[in-house]
DNA sequence: GTGTGTGCAAATCTTTTGCATTTTC
DNA sequence: GAAAATGCAAAAGATTTGCACACAC
């Protein structure tokens, strides 16, 4: 644990999911250490990638955060964040074993109209 | 329509999801005439950006193709095509609208182990 | 001829790498 | 002090843009 890292993981923290531009500009280590730290916590599973419309974000990963998925506007590109909801997990699960996958991991993006802007 | 635009209809229309790179090999025409012609194709809804496992590709959208989501397996790295499945839809209309959120579209993308590396 | 599409080259942005220096244990 | 992490600068990739030329109507 070193304060690059450390610092990685507490903008996360704070800040939801943020893309490699937002934190090259909110931590004070360089680009490169931010490229290298990012790629070793997803190697170690400490954060993932979300693809939230159109370019990618990193967020902090389950086992850190809570399991979640993203609603994206179409409108305001603001991201909603869902709350987990076992239906649908089990719903995955289903699919996935009927190809005979064994699931690991997955994502949902839904992208829309949010309540705000539906007005 | 022209022939780049054909090429790259047909392109993908053959061979499923294809990335930025892949086109721009498989196609006659300049790397600049595939990002043009993908991104205008995206504004028409022709074609999608879907993340499969690392980076993105692009494959024509439901309107041209059945609908569908992918499970990528994480040891070989093939892509699976998952049948359309209602529940799924379903739940996925569930969960947006307990937000207030109005679906427009949506992406699941599975990871794990296929069939075949499973053995 | 006018408007649009294309190739080519250059510009820009993103991500990765090499290396000297600093930090951590 | 040895191994690992960082900053910096350069390299490599990916994407976008400007412009002149070709093509369709």
């Amino acid at each position: 644990m070193t304060p690059a890292r450390r610092a990685l993981y507490e903008a996360l923290q704070t800040n939801g999911a943020l893309t490699m531009k937002q934190l090259c500009q909110l931590l004070p280590c360089d680009r490169a250490s931010v490229y290298r730290t990012v790629a070793l916590f997803e190697k170690l599973g400490v954060v993932q990638r979300v693809y939230t419309g159109w370019k990618y974000s990193v967020e902090l990963s389950d086992v850190f955060d809570h399991h979640h998925h993203h609603a994206t506007c179409l409108q305001c590109y603001k991201v909603l964040v869902l709350p987990e909801d076992a239906t649908l997990e089990a719903v995955l699960h289903t699919i996935a074993s009927k190809q005979g996958f064994q699931l690991e991991s997955h994502q949902v993006e839904l992208n829309g109209v949010c309540q705000a802007c539906r007005k």
